[in-house]
DNA sequence: TTGGGTGTTGAGTA
DNA sequence: ATACTCAACACCCA
């Protein structure tokens, strides 16, 4: 569920209540969502006794610092942190506790299980899968209009499944895809190396926007998500097609529909939005 | 009741 | 290279 802006409420909220916390000890009720090292007690003994030092963000991953290696996690679809008193009962669906020396302790939360971790020595972090092939997201400088250009113009998939594509921009899901071109005003089924300079414009344009507002509102909360102090997004109120089928086009009136493209549910006034 | 859908992504296939 | 299906898993709803 969390996209970028829902990923980045999650690290700001988390940082306050981790940084300076030492890990005593980590329990693993479910080993599949440690993907690196493969082997559970490598992973908990490349964390135990070291200090979170740090949270950053790359496209939809988490990476925790501590002092000699770093924490990716993803959250794919439902994954929720939360720092609780080691006293406090166990909500179902917690599938991984980090303790800390100070009687408190950070769980992940996941009702599907498809979250994945990875640790690595600091530094190497970029040097492999997941991160070696991600895009930058639309935040960072090497975002620019001659690289998204260049991307686009190299694929012949649909400009959706090209905005999904993590390895050309990161930080993207269905819901701030829809959002992005109903705004830039293209149809989603549209070649992505027959777009148009102005529409790749407008596309990185509100891409940008987008994510930004909603970073803003603290992210967008259809079903589940909140970030990791209990709080729900705002930016739901703000949606002009995600979740929209059969209410009224914004701008125009006409019915919003909803189509399966690149595998996914696609929203899209079909008027603001010609093919 | 049951099957299809869900904010993600990777693998396998043609 | 791309599109399509399936997989991971649990829950919700028509």
């Amino acid at each position: 569920m969390p996209e970028l802006p829902e990923v980045e409420t999650i690290r700001r909220t988390l940082k306050r209540f981790i940084l300076d916390k030492t890990i005593e000890e980590i329990i693993v009720y479910w080993p599949n969502i440690v993907k690196y090292p493969d082997d559970v007690e490598e992973f908990k003994h490349m964390l135990i006794g070291q200090t979170f030092r740090d949270i950053k963000r790359s496209g939809k991953f988490l990476r925790f610092e501590l002092d000699h290696h770093v924490l990716l996690s993803h959250l794919r679809m439902e994954g929720k942190y939360s720092v609780h008193d080691q006293t406090e009962p166990l909500a179902k669906h917690t599938h991984i506790i980090f303790k800390f020396t100070n009687g408190e302790e950070l769980r992940y939360h996941d009702v599907r299980k498809f979250g994945t971790m990875h640790v690595f020595p600091k530094g190497k972090e970029f040097e492999q899968k997941p991160l070696l092939q991600l895009g930058p997201d639309p935040f960072e400088r090497e975002f620019t209009l001659p690289y998204f250009q260049e991307k686009l113009g190299r694929t012949s998939r649909s400009i959706k499944a090209a905005l999904l594509d993590q390895t050309i921009v990161a930080g993207l899901g269905n819901i701030y895809v829809d959002e992005t071109l109903f705004k830039a005003g293209v149809h989603p089924a549209k070649k992505a190396n027959e777009l148009t300079v102005s529409e790749i414009k407008a596309i990185k344009k509100f891409a940008t926007i987008t994510l930004q507002e909603a970073v803003e509102q603290g992210g967008t909360t259809i079903r589940s998500y909140v970030s990791s102090d209990g709080e729900m997004g705002m930016f739901q109120q703000e949606l002009f097609v995600y979740g929209q089928e059969n209410e009224a086009c914004k701008n125009c009136g006409d019915l919003i529909v909803k189509i399966k493209l690149a595998g996914r549910g696609t929203h899209i006034c079909t008027t603001c939005q010609k093919e």
